[in-house]
DNA sequence: ACGATTACCGATCATTGATCACTTATCACT
DNA sequence: AGTGATAAGTGATCAATGATCGGTAATCGT
């Protein structure tokens, strides 16, 4: 017997996981610039090139398109805070790390639409924490942990203002999020000059998370 | 010839204004539980006790019934704002009245998501900001505008952070809406408790607004 | 060349928001 | 009471949507 395993018939045309990924393109930019509601399956298949039915042989359900967009804007956004966010020991460093989300935000507001901003299938609107609630618990693999951690540094090192860090990390990522949400949700807003209000707004943050002295 | 109007063979059974209220009262219900796009017409209109082509008699489609109860929380807000927000020259007086929109936000959840956090027909998430993006020069007419001129008057006052009233209020703005949308959006979120939670982020926001002393 | 497997598509289903023609109830006026 | 007019409400139906199913064509190892 040939014992090893006879693999693959293989692909046929374009196919295989360059597919999937087209999928995840189309369905990206369409999200992004019409909504989760306002895009139709088949209109993602025709961006792409397929017929409606073939989607579904890559993905269980249009939810579950957005769902892959989730899990990798997720993903992307705590991989840059993780090699992004230092040792907090000035509020220059502390701005620095809470402008990486907000920069992550504004340069990728599709992504950001999609994972955080777009009602879901529940009429949950998923946000910036964990996806699942039961893996709070679990640390390292949250992009707020990643936030609640250089702010109990903070405190750790008698540099926190306020008695609760806990409290606080969650103060200063509904000020970011809040920041964000709004200056990608409504472009026509007449808005400050964009760098100015994300430095000032960082720094502010940045100062509210910071012992005065 | 009589000359007064012959008015109005009047309404049947339960009919009437009563009617388009109990329709906006269920779906305001509906649509806070299970989204806008996770409630059908059907569901609706079996809510009320009619059937559905009768919601079309009210109103000239789904999206209009998400608009007014758009408008109602929005106009709502805006009126406790207008009788809330008094004077602010100090610390405690400027959190009291960003206090006012938090708990607007909290104690209407229903109304809050509906109103700013459910992505619209056309794939944008309506926020506290003007409806109408024609009407943002017109004052007064705005929740924004409430808290803007607060602002305003706090650097009139020479009590005011920064430079830039304008920026600040954006600023602040968006530490609220942050806020008040996490909370709302993720009940499972392990939050501290909250009331300590939002009396602190209303402190800190207000502490971000006036000048250090 | 052949069977097996994969990629894909046309046809179709239930449900959705929305429209239409039709019925029923109430009123003003005789 | 009877009558015509108007308003309120409903069943039937439409196009579009997300999703499923059986069948077809291309590709592979042998």
């Amino acid at each position: 017997m040939p014992g090893t395993p006879q693999r693959s018939p293989r692909k046929a045309k374009g196919a295989g996981p360059e597919r999937r990924e087209e999928i995840l393109a189309a369905a990206l930019r369409l999200f992004g610039q019409f909504g989760l509601y306002g895009v139709s399956t088949r209109q993602i298949a025709q961006a792409v090139g397929v017929s409606q039915p073939t989607l579904y042989a890559y993905f269980a359900s249009k939810d579950e398109i957005a769902a892959e967009l989730h899990a990798r804007a997720f993903r992307e956004l705590e991989a840059r805070l993780r090699v992004g966010v230092r040792d907090a020991d000035t509020r220059e460093a502390v701005a620095a790390g809470l402008r990486i989300y907000l920069d992550f935000g504004l340069e990728n507001p599709d992504a950001y639409r999609v994972a955080f901003m777009i009602e879901g299938p529940h009429g949950r609107v998923a946000v910036a924490g964990p996806v699942d609630e039961s893996d709070v618990s679990v640390p390292g693999h949250t992009a707020f942990d990643i936030l609640r951690r250089m702010i109990a540094d903070l405190h750790r090192r008698g540099l926190g203002a306020g008695d609760d860090p806990e409290r606080m990390a969650q103060s200063v990522w509904a000020g970011m999020h809040g920041l964000v949400s709004l200056l990608i949700a409504r472009p026509g807003f007449p808005w400050a000059e964009r760098e100015a209000l994300v430095a000032g707004h960082v720094r502010m943050l940045a100062d509210m998370a910071m012992r005065r002295d």
